[in-house]
DNA sequence: GCCTTGTGTGTGAACGGTAACCATGACAGG
DNA sequence: CCTGTCATGGTTACCGTTCACACACAAGGC
């Protein structure tokens, strides 16, 4: 009785014999060689004559030879897949380091394997941790940057590279931008347009990328002097931004808002709208991220520019550098993001 | 017998020190049984008494025991992995797609893998095939609905599962929403708003979905005996929205416009804005894919809701279907999306 | 002649599981 | 008492690679 259910009816004429893909000794066998220097072709070792190399290929191009990963797997003990925690995957921001972490990770001989968590507590992290071991990944890069993800990462099983992506924890490498800087380039911008201060629509206080930019726009009113109004938490939506809005519109006193992304800027600009107050003219309204469409929001919108696609790469630098090294050092790089003047904000008025 | 053997020092630059974790005869050594009755009570086998079951488990908490799953799947021939091939992964809808086959596949006991694809010729796309194929995936979703993906994807290794998301092409298995009805229904809203005819801004001709949104439209203003005037091509994104928006704008008979998707519609929301057209008062504007930031923007978009997790989850349903039958069924599964009414489409001026 | 060094290749043993096949003991029926 | 069945659990043979080692053969130094 076969063990295989494939087996399927043959139709006569139809010759789909139940290809059992050929493995290392067929293409031995059909090169004359042993199975071994097979491998040692596969390889890449020196000490090959080219002859021979030249008939295993062929014999491999033949057959259609795959090597099997599992087998590799097995004896190597290197999966060569690299396990991706992500959070909110239909973000811009998350799926642009997706992209640019698996990116990264092909060109160095790796797999990409995903596992997206619905929400960031403890134990949904742990268990995607847990999910992502089971398939003896190498490391794990995790897009969740709230701070009890660093914490429940911190403490993988020894031996495995964790990387995290945005603010982190303290407990864990950390690749992020500079979202302090970042913030703070965003709020002197507005400053120095003439605002006597500048209003901040933030993130949820949870996330320490959130925290960063309060503080930077914090800091950066603080040197000028300027007063520093109570931030508004939000939880990154448009619908944040707008309810907000809505309530700065009512202030005349109010003329600049920082918006700790595009999405609560967007909600914010439509607020500014309804009520009737232009923008820029009366108001200036900044955002952070550069998400593709910010160039054509209305106006378009002045903002602070992430690039998401490196932040993957290099986390996959960061990954790589503690596989090869053996210990998690906690290292913690930190890219300067850009800031990108559209037409959103201007002079302040008066 | 040594098993055991000695670890030279890690060299720099060789490769990390082996995970030594516990394997299967620790965990039986420890329980007093063989490496058999544990492998039977990790596949829930019957004939394990109550009590041997009991000190197994015992056993394999206390040494934190975990499968190796290459070892596992070399013997099985099952990776329980499967692929995904993912082009402009960083747009809302392959990353939502993306989510909902994850989750979706979790809960079928499946890994997903992710190949992503910077461009959508058929030599990329064979190319993350191939790259799949290596991690041994037992079905590929392919979120790559270009016409030439579907026919690379139909010659991938029999044997192999493959569901593309999308348009797809006519010989791979295909789930996708019903963009022709979709945009029949964008179109007979505006018709019905009393608007003479409605504008196309529409995706990529290449691309299945952008050609059927096109039939769509084409056939409810048929339909309507309304003229049919040329569908403009974009490429999905604001720019292209924006560009055709402002010749649009400069055309006092154009009132009424159905976009591709909603970066369009924000591209177009712009160039009228920007020419002084009111929308809706003097144009509508209808978008398709009702991202998040749709309700946010100016004025809110009226626009056709994908749900593109169901489709997610969707494609796995047809992949385990086709792992179950073994045979590449080649049925197409259509969901139906759903039309939501908001601002930015009203009645025709005069 | 010997031993060395260096190439190119083959041999056998892991790696950690699962499946097929046995072995044992208990209990029933003839 | 002999046999058959069932529950339980051990034995052994793989799965397809890579690694350590052995081996053949050549070139060179003494």
């Amino acid at each position: 009785m076969t063990a295989d259910r494939i087996d399927a009816g043959d139709q006569p004429g139809g010759p789909p014999p139940p290809t059992r893909g050929s493995v290392m000794r067929d293409v031995a066998r059909l090169a004359g060689v042993s199975h071994q220097t097979v491998s040692r072709v596969l390889n890449d070792h020196p000490n090959v004559r080219p002859e021979t190399r030249d008939r295993v290929l062929a014999a491999m191009r033949a057959l259609n030879y795959r090597r099997n990963s599992a087998a590799r797997t097995l004896v190597t003990r290197r999966s060569r897949t690299l396990g991706l925690i992500a959070y909110e995957t239909t973000l811009f921001g998350p799926a642009s380091t997706l992209y640019g972490l698996e990116q990264a990770a092909r060109s160095a001989g790796y797999f990409v394997s995903v596992a997206s968590v619905r929400a960031l507590d403890r134990k949904s992290v742990l268990d995607a941790v847990d999910r992502l071991c089971e398939q003896s990944v190498e490391g794990i890069v995790a897009i969740a940057p709230q701070s009890s993800v660093g914490t429940a990462l911190a403490q993988a099983p020894a031996g495995l590279a964790v990387v995290g992506v945005g603010g982190g924890g303290e407990h864990v490498p950390t690749v992020c931008i500079d979202n302090s800087t970042g913030a703070a380039m965003a709020t002197r911008h507005l400053l120095g347009l003439g605002h006597t201060t500048v209003q901040h629509i933030a993130g949820p206080p949870d996330w320490p990328e959130a925290r960063d930019r309060i503080d930077g726009w914090r800091e950066a009113l603080h040197a000028a002097g300027a007063p520093v109004p109570a931030p508004r938490p939000g939880d990154w939506s448009a619908r944040a931004g707008y309810e907000h809005g809505r309530q700065f519109a009512a202030d005349p006193t109010v003329t600049a808002i920082f918006c700790g992304n595009d999405q609560i800027a967007l909600g914010a600009l439509r607020a500014l709208h309804e009520a009737g107050r232009r923008v820029p003219d009366e108001v200036s309204v900044v955002g952070f991220d550069d998400v593709p469409e910010s160039g054509y929001f209305l106006p378009p919108l002045t903002t602070v520019r992430q690039d998401f696609a490196e932040l993957g790469r290099r986390s996959l630098d960061l990954l790589i550098e503690q596989l090869e090294s053996g210990v998690r050092t906690n290292r913690r790089v930190s890219l300067t993001p850009r800031f990108v003047a559209r037409t959103s904000s201007g002079p302040a008025p008066g």
